[in-house]
DNA sequence: AGTTCACTAGTGACCGCT
DNA sequence: AAGCGGTCACTAGTGAAC
């Protein structure tokens, strides 16, 4: 009890024995007496809340002592079933004067907040809490919590309904107190008491945390908080919280909040961020999480636990603490150490487009306790430690995620059926065909042992679907055909119905999108599978086509293009054996497009599903032409991919739109019978969208952001506002890897070829048909740019501008125009189109390429999105690109004699001339 | 004014998948 | 094994109806 002390010993009032409250579940009502002790020099009053007063009967639940005064208070569970590790107790204590005879209307009564003392006692599950020993952030053990956590309901259970026979009539909620008010007439056991502050700071045993608290005067009112005041149960639930990882152990010792607490002003969110802030919460004894700030690390350990000899990756991990608040963590997530509650907050939030409030003063301390009260402060701490939102899983990622696992159950689910069925039939040859091994089987009499090439082997001896050893274990008695049904089934409460599962509709319908089309094009181009099904075996050949539609669904990016490639090879066989031969080898060497390729038309290289009706821009006389060019291509493609997979080991996919080797390869040998984007393909995609990810930064200051404040914009308003985007157009360009292989020539003829088609497209999502004008993240959303800003351009072609525009929002499709991605990536085939100024042979190449490159990631990705219907976008492009053209060649004088040069940015000087 | 109900949002433990 | 997202039980907040 040293003097210098900030606590005053008048603070201390009131103790309680035991500190824990140890409910027998086995008892269908269990229940517990603590014995209260005055252990100040005055007459206090005292109360006992919970945080779930409709499960609890506290009898009584306040009244007074006097000095040294002992009061047993029995608690009762109103059944077993309900109890639940986060219910709370809380003690509190206020000196009482002589005359205060009223306990309800001593509690009822503004309250001398210095003098106010709070015990906090835990309840604990007799069945799994015997031991003092507990976890680092929670009293009871998470076997406990399960073992009584109500299944199913959260329905809370009426005091009155509860009947709670150990009440012995007196039993109440703390609301409506019992009139019984002898507890002055108890005795003192002075054997269980000590007088004196010091020893009960020894005495860890009898108290187990004692608090000032400075709180609102909601909090003062516990009473009614219970009940009542939404606001006050906000608060008293903090500050319950707020104590709660003081009671790690039995041993904690005494802790109290500083002075400093007391003075803000009662009940402002300040008082409670202080308390969260500055409160000695984390006591850094035992496994206690303690923030590791400061640490520049994105792990900590906890200092009990460090040299315990337990060398297994269990002891490790389990000495991993959340580097964001303290808690017990699991292990790394999004690039730090943290525990699950952080990673899914994380998840959650950390893409979110508005920023979180800080309720208090934005500097929350974030710990286990209090990372539930300010989701900015966490959030921030989140990214301070070092957490990546790039690390969570994109849309595309997400879906393809998605797709996989369905794909896996359906395939799995398939198999099992299959093999079923092969057990049913009395014909042993079935078994081979309705595996989805024998998809790999060709007509042509390869074998699964005599590839075409090396480059085959490993997915055909580890096919992506069980073997027939594996495949029979599935037919065990457990094995249950329901076994695959959705996991989000119907919960019993009411909230269960309320499911969030609207998304899986789609990829259901994808799934069949998938099957469909891959039946399709077994049939045109008579694959395997078509002739299994000529053969009149449907079954089969739908397994075969499952299969194949699942094809590519692993996150191996190996496997997808070799699985593939299988396919490619017997549909080329097929193609050859139709159409003229053309040598397997002809294309080896030529990176460089078939003399038939046509730049800045858009069409698909992998057009397969339907080879015949599918070749936009192209009659019918060139169909069988182009199929001939197909197969170069893809046989070209194919061969490249296994020579640079023999030499590489493995697909170098880090290269896709990044190193400049190995594009169009990687994409276009992906999955072409299924919609699913491969690994490469989602890496170019997120290229595109880290490239783009600069344009809609808002405006801070400058002219262009003056020129879009103002309500009547003129024409030179216009043009530095077109400044914002052309700057970050170029800054886009520069982030692609494709643009930086171009010669420093190329690099600006593309730009100043394409910058006024790329700032149309731009403008086409921007453009909001409803009110007829463009609006921008970058500035506020009423700052708009009506679309009569065209009346006051250039007379000789405003009109006819403005129309050219207007058909160009027409011809793009309105989803189209809403998908930022999509609209992206039509910027980039405008900016890889062949420009007059582009003179390097080696530039024209890698436009061209590129050019396609883009071309067939767009259809790709429209695939993805729309299966088939990808098709339906991809047909107005043409045309939408060929207005751009002419938009783009009629755009110089647009803005002539209409713009005071001198206030004009000068980039866009350089695409409209102004006088 | 207090209570109940339906609904929504956020949290965190746990789980399966890759 | 690690690390990801999904799931679900649960808590808490809101607003309408009574
Ligand atoms: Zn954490
Ligand atoms: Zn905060």
């Amino acid at each position: 009890m040293a003097a210098a002390s900030p606590f005053s010993q008048k603070n201390y009032l009131i103790a309680a024995k035991p500190n824990t409250l140890d409910f027998n579940l086995n008892t269908a009502t269990p229940s517990c007496t603590i014995v209260l002790q005055n252990i100040s020099k005055q007459r206090i009053a005292w109360r006992l809340q919970t945080n779930s007063p409709t499960r609890y009967f506290i009898s009584p639940s306040c009244g007074f002592l006097t000095v040294n005064e002992c009061f047993p208070v029995t608690i009762s569970l109103v059944s077993s079933k309900r109890f639940h590790e986060r219910h709370r107790f809380m003690l509190t204590a206020a000196v009482a004067g002589e005359m205060s005879k009223n306990r309800k209307e001593f509690w009822a009564h503004p309250i001398d907040f210095s003098h106010l003392h709070c015990v906090r006692i835990t309840p604990l599950c007799a069945e799994t809490c015997k031991s003092p020993v507990v976890s680092p952030s929670s009293v009871v053990s998470p076997t406990a919590s399960t073992a009584v956590s109500p299944s199913g309901t959260t329905t809370a259970v009426s005091p009155t309904m509860g009947g709670a026979p150990s009440s012995d009539g007196r039993a109440t909620s703390p609301k409506a107190s019992a009139e019984n008010t002898k507890a002055s007439a108890e005795s003192v056991d002075q054997s269980t008491t000590t007088g004196s502050t010091s020893s009960r700071l020894d005495t860890s045993g009898i108290v187990n945390e004692i608090r000032v608290l400075v709180a609102a005067k909601e909090e003062m009112e516990l009473d009614k908080v219970a009940a009542t005041s939404r606001q006050a149960k906000i608060q008293y639930a903090k500050v319950m919280e707020m104590l709660h990882p003081q009671m790690n152990t039995p041993e904690d010792p005494v802790i109290h909040s500083p002075p400093s607490l007391r003075a803000p002003v009662l009940g402002s969110p300040t008082s409670i961020a202080a308390a969260l802030h500055n409160s000695p919460l984390n006591p850094g004894y035992g496994q206690s999480p303690i923030g590791c700030d400061g640490e520049n690390r994105t792990s900590c350990e906890s200092p009990g636990s460090a040299g315990d000899g337990a060398t297994d990756a269990e002891g490790r991990r389990r000495q991993k603490t959340c580097r964001v608040c303290g808690d017990h963590a699991t292990g790394y997530n999004f690039n730090v150490i943290t525990c699950e509650s952080c990673k899914a907050f994380f998840r959650r939030n950390a893409l979110r487009p508005k920023e979180f409030k800080c309720p208090y003063s934005e500097d929350c301390d974030i710990n286990s306790v209090s990372r539930r009260f300010c989701q900015k402060c966490r959030l921030r701490k989140c990214f301070s430690v070092g957490m990546k939102k790039e690390w969570i899983l994109n849309e595309e990622q997400l879906r393809r995620r998605k797709n996989s696992r369905l794909n896996n159950m359906q395939n799995q689910q398939r198999v099992r059926d299959h093999h079923r069925q092969d057990f049913q039939m009395p014909d042993g040859s079935m078994k081979s065909l309705s595996s989805p091994v024998s998809v790999l089987t060709s007509p042509t009499g390869m074998t699964l042992h005599s590839p075409p090439s090396r480059h085959m082997m490993p997915p055909i001896v580890s096919p992506p679907s069980v073997g027939p050893s594996s495949a029979f274990s599935l037919l065990s008695p457990t094995d249950s055909s329901n076994s695959d049904s959705p996991p989000g089934q119907n919960r019993g409460g009411p909230l269960g119905a309320l499911g969030h599962h609207g998304s899986e509709g789609y990829d259901s319908a994808l799934l069949l999108q998938q099957r469909l089309a891959a039946s399709r094009l077994s049939q045109s181009l008579g694959s395997p599978q078509s002739m299994l099904q000529a053969a009149g075996l449907q079954q089969a050949a739908a397994a075969a086509a499952a299969a194949a539609a699942n094809r590519g669904v692993s996150i191996d990016p190996l496997r997808n293009r070799v699985m593939m490639s299988i396919d490619d090879y017997h549909n080329l066989m097929q193609m050859a054996a139709t159409s003229s031969a053309v040598s397997p080898l002809s294309g080896l060497n030529g990176d460089q497009g078939s003399p038939d390729y046509k730049p800045n038309v858009f069409s698909p290289p992998m057009n397969l599903s339907s080879p015949l009706n599918g070749m936009n821009g192209l009659d019918l006389g060139a169909a069988q032409q182009s199929v001939k060019h197909e197969f170069d291509e893809k046989l070209k493609s194919y061969l490249d991919g296994a020579i640079n997979d023999e030499l590489n080991g493995s697909p170098d996919l880090t290269a896709v739109f990044g190193n400049g080797t190995r594009k169009e390869e990687d994409i276009t040998q992906g999955d072409r019978l299924s919609y699913q984007l491969n690994t490469a393909e989602l890496r170019a995609l997120d290229n595109v969208r880290e490239a783009f990810s600069g344009m809609d930064e808002p405006l801070d200051s400058g002219r262009q952001r003056d020129s879009f404040m103002k309500t009547e914009k003129s024409p030179t308003d216009i043009m530095n506002i077109m400044d914002i985007t052309m700057r970050r157009l170029v800054k886009m360009a520069k982030k692609l890897p494709a643009f930086n292989e171009l010669s420093n020539e190329g690099k600006f003829a593309l730009l100043k070829g394409g910058m006024v088609e790329m700032l149309t497209v731009r403008g086409v999502t921007r453009f909001d048909s409803a009110s007829n004008s463009w609006k921008t993240p970058v500035v506020p959303s009423q700052y708009t740019v009506p679309v009569s800003m065209f009346d006051q351009l250039n007379t000789d072609c405003k009109d006819i501008q403005k129309n050219r525009f207007m058909q160009f929002v027409g011809a793009l499709n309105e989803e189209l125009r809403k998908n930022e991605l999509a609209i992206s990536l039509i910027m980039l085939i405008v900016l890889f189109s062949q420009r007059e100024n582009v003179n390097s042979p080696s530039d024209r190449m890698l436009i061209d390429k590129h050019n396609r490159d883009y071309s067939t990631l767009l259809f790709r990705y429209l695939e993805s999105l729309y299966g088939e219907d990808a098709r339906k976008f991809q047909e107005v492009l043409p045309r939408a690109l060929g207005l751009l053209h002419v938009i783009s060649d009629h755009s110089i004088t647009l803005f002539m004699g209409t713009v005071k040069t001198e206030e004009a940015e000068p980039l866009p000087r350089e695409f409209f001339k102004t006088d």
